[in-house]
DNA sequence: GAAAGTTGACGAATTCCTTCGTATTGACCG
DNA sequence: CGGTCAATACGAAGGAATTCGTCAACTTTC
C-alpha cells in the first residue's frame, strides 16, 4: 500500500548526474558548486541525495580517498536512452515518430537542429549506426 | 523542507490520461475497466487518483450527471509536447537533436517509423507547420 | 599536537503518492 | 417512502523524496 521507488532518476538526481557527467567524476563539494550556479541547495542536501543515489546504484563511490569521489554508474547516453524509452512507452504508445513530431514542433528546434536530425536519419538510412 | 508536487503527471496519472484520451471522456468505472486490461487497481483507487487530478486541474469533471463524467483538461498532443520539452530541458541540455538520436537508436524504431520521421522532417523543411 | 575547518553519517521533519477501507450520499425499485 | 446498490467522499497507512540540523571523524594548519 505504498509507493514504489521510481524507476527513473528524480529531478534532483538527474541534476546531480548531469553535473557528474560534465565533471567526469567529482566530490560532493565539486558537485555542489556546480549545481549552485543554477540551484540553491545546502551542502548536506547534496551529500544526502548522493548517498541515496549510491545506495540505489546510480553512483559509484571511491571511499579510499578523502574527500570521496563519486561517478555515475551509467553513461549519459545510456541514461538518456532509457529515459526516452520510458517516455515512449508511457506517453507515446511506443511510437518514436510521435515523439519526434513533438520534438520537432518544439520552439527549441532551430533549423540547425533540424539539419542535425536529418543527418542522423541519413546515417540510419544507409547502413548501420 | 518538503517535496513539491510533481510538475508532470505521475505514472498513474498518465495511465488515466491515456485512457481518457482514448475514450474521449469517461466515468470512473469506464476508466477503471480500461485500465484493468493492463493493470490491477481497485475501483476506489482510480476514483481517488482522478479526484486528485481534478483538484490539480488535470481533469475536468461534469458533476451534473451521475455517474460523473471526466475528461482530460489538456489534449494528448499538448501533454506530449510538454513532456518532451521537460525531458529535453532536464536530460538533453535542450537539444532536440540529442533526444532524437536516442529515439532513433531505440529498438522500437522500425524502418517504417523512420520513414514517418523523414516525412515529418520534409514537411518542416519546406515551409510551415 | 591542539585548534579550526571539512567531510561524512544519521536521522528528523515534511509533503507527496499510491493504495484502500469505510462511510456517506444519491438513485432507482417496489 | 424505505431498502438496496452503486457512486462518491473521506481519511488513513506507509514508503518515497527533499531538505537540513547535528554530531562525529578526519584533515589541515599553526
Amino acid at each position: 500500500m505504498a509507493r514504489p521507488a521510481s524507476k527513473r532518476p528524480t529531478d534532483t538526481e538527474l541534476e546531480i548526474l548531469n553535473a557528474l557527467w560534465e565533471l567526469g567524476a567529482g566530490t560532493v563539494r565539486e558537485v555542489h558548486e556546480h549545481l549552485s550556479q543554477q540551484r540553491d541547495m545546502g551542502h548536506t542536501t547534496v551529500l544526502k541525495v548522493m548517498q541515496i543515489m549510491t545506495e540505489k546504484g546510480l553512483l559509484q563511490r571511491d571511499e579510499s580517498v578523502r574527500p570521496q569521489v563519486f561517478r555515475a554508474s551509467r553513461t549519459q547516453a545510456q541514461t538518456q536512452k532509457a529515459l526516452v524509452a520510458d517516455l515512449l512507452e508511457r506517453a507515446f504508445d511506443g511510437s518514436p515518430g510521435n515523439l519526434v513530431l513533438q520534438a520537432l514542433t518544439s520552439r527549441r528546434t532551430s533549423p540547425e537542429e533540424r539539419r542535425k536530425i536529418q543527418a542522423l536519419l541519413d546515417r540510419h538510412e544507409k547502413g548501420r549506426r
